[in-house]
DNA sequence: TTTCTTCTGCGCGATAATCGCGCACCAAAG
DNA sequence: CTTTGGTGCGCGATTATCGCGCAGAAGAAA
């Protein structure tokens, strides 16, 4: 938890906030914007939300056809940017790599942002789920054996902010929806270490996961495998996986 | 080319542009920024710069000891915006999935920013190269097949604009380095319809693209897949590879 | 047709947000 | 002990930013 450094006021730089603001506004129902719009989406006011877009337009952040405005891949720099300078995404792809191709599913690598996992790296083709989470993605902790996992981590106060914060929405009938589910959860990977979760968030697929710290004990995210369940149990699917993840899990420890 | 469509000076808003451009001061070689040297990188005054990054770590972009300011995880919500905005790059991971499934290779859809290639979905677990193309990537349109794809569609003053822009530098024994070299993949492709191109960017890796338009005939990117060259002829990949492309980018005119 | 509504586009005057100088201070290196 | 390179911050100047308010366009409804 970075907790706020005490921001002196005169270092507060509003007009940033805004624009990150405004980019942030648009998404899957809202791709496109006029100024109008996303002027009420963020809250800002008409003209100022204006003179935002064109400047990100001016920059080649968006583009508009004079009346709606729409993102450009240039944003991508700016995620890039994050890429590029975490030297973990990359040095964690040769493992996801192993690791997809022995089991067979998919890998990924996945950081806390606030209260929801992202998916920050990922190899394998994702034959078993028909979409698996895309790069970037966003989705509650409670729901994917990566969140749950890192979750572990955290204090048991942590833990109950989190739960108080959350919305337990079921994407699955099997779905668990009950705080003592949740809490038992992460109890379990506190205690053996690593997290699996299964029909979470699509059906017959299983999640595995281990938490990756620096030697000095900081989290700095999770490993992941999705896998399909087939016949195959729990059980099984732990004994398959639990190593290779570890030896992961070691490798990166010793890097950082 | 989304040509600057005349900005009143009194709608540029200097405190976003300035902002952006500290995020994308971030990289590889530079992962972790003092306000000083973030300040030097951008030409922003020290105590400004020092100002913008204390916002974006209260914003929770960036964090800090104190000292040195790195990005969070946090900054993909920007990216990820593009691509929960954009259609596209949902639309055509189906396709990808097809095709590096079939091919054995990895598949990519790739937009044209500026002068460069970003490689915007990917589907297919990379063991052929020990890296690939990270989602995000932004490398040279030269050297890779989706960037000529795209340079193909162009018109030949734009590619001389573009020629005349970019310094071509090898990144294997076999680079094209010359603007004919260049100029020949490009017509070659424009001919055939599809771009292919060898060992440009790693040895022994070859890539096939076709350019993807919309009904009007508006160029949004392209989609690409990158096979290990083994023993195979190139008429041999593209006899193999093509119909996979072909059949993507006539699904995916049907939808836009 | 008229009348609403909802959007853009822009000028303007007010003001508060932003600027960067300049200084004190600290730590490491020579 | 000096130099170098960094932070942190107060302050006065200024200019960048704000949002009101109006004109105009485009569409929908009557």
């Amino acid at each position: 938890m970075p907790n706020t450094p005490a921001l002196n006021k005169r270092d507060w730089i509003a007009g940033l906030e805004k624009g990150l603001r405004i980019i942030e506004a648009f998404s899957d129902t809202h791709p496109r914007l006029t100024a109008s719009t996303a002027a009420r989406r963020t809250g800002i006011t008409r003209t100022a939300t204006r003179r935002y877009l064109r400047t990100l337009e001016h920059l080649g952040y968006v583009e508009s056809d004079g009346q709606y405005f729409w993102l450009t891949p240039r944003v991508l720099r700016l995620g890039w940017s994050y890429f590029d300078s975490a030297k973990i995404p990359r040095a964690v792809q040769p493992h996801l790599q192993r690791i997809s191709l022995t089991l067979g599913g998919t890998a990924y690598f996945a950081v806390l942002d606030e209260d929801d996992v992202i998916f920050v790296s990922k190899d394998g083709s994702n034959k078993i789920q028909n979409i698996g989470y895309v790069l970037g993605s966003r989705v509650p902790a409670n729901i994917c054996s990566a969140g749950i996992a890192m979750l572990s981590c955290r204090t048991p106060d942590e833990i109950d902010t989190w739960l108080s914060k959350r919305k337990l929405v079921p994407y699955t009938a099997y779905t668990t929806t009950t705080e003592e589910g949740i809490r038992e959860h992460i109890n379990n990977a506190r205690q053996k270490g690593y997290a699996i979760l299964e029909q979470q968030m699509s059906q017959r697929v299983r999640g595995i996961a281990v938490p990756i710290r620096t030697r000095e004990g900081h989290l700095t995210g999770a490993i992941s495998v999705s896998l399909p369940m087939g016949n195959e149990t729990s059980e099984a699917a732990v004994l398959r996986a639990l190593p290779l993840l570890r030896e992961a899990e070691y490798a990166l420890l010793a890097t950082f």
